[in-house]
RNA sequence: GGACCCGUGGCUCAGUUGGUAGAGCGUCUCGUUUACACCGAGAAGGUCAAAGGUUCGAGUCCUUUCGGGUCCACCA
């Protein structure tokens, strides 16, 4: 052994030995109680972060249970991010001097599509670097044919049960980037602004000055609007009052929302530009006339027309003075709603979208951890988890961008255009209009929130693959056929295991492997042959013929189809069916940064307990960040970010797994530390030494007769074997006071007091059994000391190995011919 | 406006149901060079932000104040 632990000679071989062998899965304890955790899917077009650092966490969760026999699941997968990735891409598209206008839909999302299958792949290599023992072999991605079908059922589903609706409603939208916004993605920031006070001429006299920090949305005004119990102004209201741009007649209206000790008590209402002035103007019965285009660009509004928003009210400003309408104005300290992603000021803007009626939804999800049907780590997050739900508004689905799940809904050019009417299924486009029979059908150009399909993400990633199969060929999969052409791309790839379902009646009647899948192209279009699945099925040549009547509009000679060669199984045979679903849900931990405990966590509650009528997960799990090492935030901006794959290779993964978790309680923030880095790779160093010293008194004491090292297990049997042989006071004592570590480290895990657990183990490995009881029995070692101290120390290698997993393996694996510690038990107790 | 987190030795942070303050790094003294100088033995250093309360006893529970940070929220 080197007298110096390297981390670049272990990891990397180490890594890819595991995985070859299959320890990542699940298999791997076949008959052990299931254990599962999803990974939080990254970006796929992402770069490794602290945030993916921080999953060690659940490596040791994984670890730990593996190790104790558990049938231990962590699937890991990669999330499109719909507006992250085609903001990054039009960026990019900028730097050539190109924008995203440039392109058709389908273009445009062909090219993001191939972008980010370029760089994908970086994600999940990066990630192994860690050490994580994800099971790549399951390895999702939110655009999988699968899930993306998963998404358009739950869709359909909602909008059968009238949980999805279509709604005029304003929406926060950015006209730069083109697109709206959730709640949650709005940016408050606090800014210094004028607050404006406007005269606005009462038709019988005398006028009423209202307050405003908007002046340009005037032109889309519809009242004055007082507090009715200001006596002020108690004699106008019901009166009407000129509208100083245009000069239109508007009605003064009464409204308790009025504060009237802000401004002057008077307000305008603007209620297509204001989420306030919306929901009075639905009270009170108002028009919503739109003044701003979606480009940003005053519309409908007279002499402003055309001029951005900002310019329209600098013009604005100037009709007001000219006129002497402006009585004054103010500095006032006002938060904008700005884009999170360009950071300029979000426009309200009246829009139809998708909206997922969030009533009933939210009542569940915080009814389950009131009941404690899940539990939260730490405690203190279900009151942001409680407070938020409790204050959710409906949530808004749609976005204006290509890249994403598109919305399955159709809309009949013929006879619905105006009547608001959709046509949603489960993702195939629809024949014809079932109202007036037309084909002519255009498919919303909407893609999901990418909230929407990862609130699935639990039980979409456990779900078995199915394949539809009509009625007729039911009977020939059962006779092993083992062929078959389908128009559908279903992602599947060689070695996917897959449900055989039926389209019609929707149940399963076998399941498969598939061995081969080959992309082809049709043929030749048979419409004569009514039983045409015979045609479809049959090889060779590929046939297609249709029932329906104007199959060109669907399939040409030339299109695509697949032939997909698979094995197949009779239903009776369906318990030897690996059902991810049925044996790993719900879940057990969802481990995450506590940022995005609202954004997914709350909404994988909602929708899981919606779709699967259970939980998704019976623990909740929350990490702090990692700040720099002066505590501040990292962000690109600030140019502060430290990669952590720069860390991996300077300290080895060991040594930054350990120190991420070591001295950090549970849920905390923490600032990136060098000096923790560094002693931690002295720790790894440390082991290693201790493992050096053995090996040495192996060879002087032992003479390389240790073949019988058995430890796996300081269960009480194993401990008296041992006590019995035993004659040294500090043997024993050391002997118990490992026992004593064992315990106590397995509890804290339990507890996922990951921190406790890692000083427990460095304080006793370093300063209990190095220091003191290897200095002890350097100079008295004979046979049964030997036995004692090369024992304990592989049971602290099997208690810190969740942590470290690397050095643990490479030392183990020295003392144990090749035996690896990962897929060893856990050191029992009691 | 509401909620949450943090304020413990020079620095970064632990402190698990309240029971005489801990670690790493840094500093100082001494030692060892056949497990490890990425080492060992030892030392100095804290009125636990402040005040009040509960308690036999509070870093730990309660109240208030101050300082740092985060999240949420439609006051024009």
């Amino acid at each position: 052994m080197d007298k110096v632990y390297n981390h670049k000679d272990v990891e990397e071989r180490i890594y890819s030995e595991w995985e070859k062998k299959g320890y990542f899965k699940p298999e791997i304890n076949p008959k052990g109680k299931p254990y599962c955790v999803i990974l939080p899917p990254p970006n796929a077009n992402g770069a490794l972060h602290f945030g993916h650092a921080m999953f060690t966490i659940e490596d040791i969760l994984i670890r730990y249970h593996r190790m104790r026999g558990f049938s231990a699941l962590w699937l890991p997968g990669t999330d499109h991010a719909g507006i992250e990735t085609q903001f990054v891409f039009e960026k990019k598209l900028k730097a050539e001097g190109k924008s995203r206008l440039d392109f058709d839909r389908d273009t445009l999302y062909k090219m993001i599509r191939e972008y980010v299958d370029e760089h994908r792949g970086g994600i999940e290599s990066q990630l192994k670097r860690l050490g994580f023992s994800l099971d790549w072999s399951r390895e999702k991605y939110t655009l999988d044919p699968g899930i993306v079908r998963l998404v358009y059922k739950t869709f359909k589903k909602m909008h059968d049960e009238g949980l999805v609706y279509r709604g005029y409603r304003l929406v926060n939208y950015c006209t730069f980037d083109g697109t709206s916004f959730s709640d949650l993605e709005v940016v408050n920031t606090e800014a210094e602004g004028l607050l404006y006070y406007i005269k606005f001429p009462i038709k019988t006299g005398g006028y009423i000055t209202i307050a405003t920090t908007r002046p340009e949305t005037m032109v889309g005004d519809v009242a004055v609007m007082v507090n009715p119990k200001d006596k002020r102004y108690k004699e106008f209201v019901g009166k009407t009052a000129i509208l100083p741009m245009v000069d239109r007649e508007i009605p003064v209206i009464g409204d308790e929302y009025v504060d009237m000790k802000f401004g002057t008590g008077a307000v305008k209402v603007t209620p297509s530009h204001d989420f306030n002035d919306f929901e009075i103007a639905k009270r009170h019965n108002l028009n919503f006339p739109p003044i701003i285009g979606m480009d940003g660009k005053m519309q409908n509004a007279g002499v402003l027309d055309g001029l951005y928003v900002k310019q329209a009210r600098l013009k604005t400003l100037e009709i007001l003075r000219e006129k002497n309408l402006l009585e004054k104005e103010e500095k006032h300290k006002m938060v904008l709603r700005t884009c999170y992603k360009c950071k300029n000021v979000l426009e309200p803007l009246p829009l139809e979208q998708w909206f997922v009626k969030v009533d009933g939804l939210r009542k569940k999800a915080i009814d389950v951890i009131k009941k404690g049907k899940i539990k939260a780590y730490p405690k203190n997050f279900e009151n942001q988890y409680f407070q938020w739900l409790e204050n959710l508004e409906d949530w808004n689905i749609s976005r204006q961008i290509v890249w994403g799940i598109r919305i399955p809904a159709w809309k009949c050019s013929h006879c619905h255009r105006d009547k608001n009417e959709w046509i949603v299924t489960d993702g195939s486009k629809p024949e014809k209009c079932p109202n007036c029979g037309s084909k002519k059908l255009e498919q919303d150009t909407d893609t999901f929130d990418t909230w929407f399909s990862s609130a699935q993400w639990p039980f979409a990633t456990l779900t078995p693959l199915t394949m539809g199969f009509h009625e007729d060929v039911v009977p020939q999969v059962l006779k092993g056929k083992t062929k078959t052409y389908r128009l559908r791309d279903y992602g599947f790839k060689a070695g996917d295991k897959v449900l055989f379902e039926n389209t019609q009646s929707q149940k399963l009647f076998g399941y498969g492997v598939i061995k081969q899948v080959e992309e082809t192209t049709v043929e030749k279009i048979d419409y004569k042959d009514k039983t045409h699945f015979k045609t479809y099925e049959s090889l060779g040549e590929l046939i297609v013929a249709f029932k329906l009547r104007n199959p060109d509009k669907i399939v040409t000679p030339q299109s695509k189809a697949y032939l997909y060669t698979y094995e197949s199984h009779p239903l009776k045979e369906l318990e030897n069916f690996p059902n991810d679903y049925k044996k790993f849900y719900p879940t057990d931990v969802m481990e995450t940064g506590y940022d995005i405990l609202k954004a997914w966590v709350s909404r994988m509650v909602m929708v899981g307990l919606y779709i699967t009528g259970d939980v998704p997960f019976k623990h909740i799990l929350l990490h702090g960040l990692v700040n720099d090492p002066y505590g501040k935030k990292m962000s690109k901006s600030k140019g502060n970010v430290i990669n952590p794959l720069e860390l991996v290779d300077k300290y080895g993964a060991d040594s930054v797994r350990f120190a991420l978790v070591y001295g950090n309680a549970t849920g905390n923030d923490q600032s990136l530390s060098f000096p923790k880095l560094e002693a931690a790779r002295k720790f790894t160093n440390k082991l290693w030494n201790m493992a050096r010293f053995i090996d040495m008194k192996r060879k002087d004491v032992i003479l390389n007769e240790v073949k019988d090292l058995d430890s796996s297990s300081v269960s009480r049997r194993t401990q008296n074997d041992i006590l019995r042989v035993v004659q040294n006071k500090k043997d024993k004592e050391m002997i118990e006071e490992t026992q004593k570590l064992a315990e106590e480290v397995t509890q804290d895990l339990e507890k996922y007091n990951f921190n406790f657990a890692a000083e427990k183990l460095y304080e006793f490995a370093w300063h209990t059994f190095a220091d003191k009881y290897i200095e002890d029995v350097k100079n008295r070692i004979d046979e049964n000391s030997f036995l004692v101290l090369s024992f304990l120390f592989l049971v602290q290698l099997k208690l810190l190995h969740p942590f470290m997993p690397f050095v643990t393996e490479e030392i183990y694996q020295r003392f144990n011919f090749g035996k690896s510690i990962m897929i060893d038990t856990w050191p029992a107790f009691a």
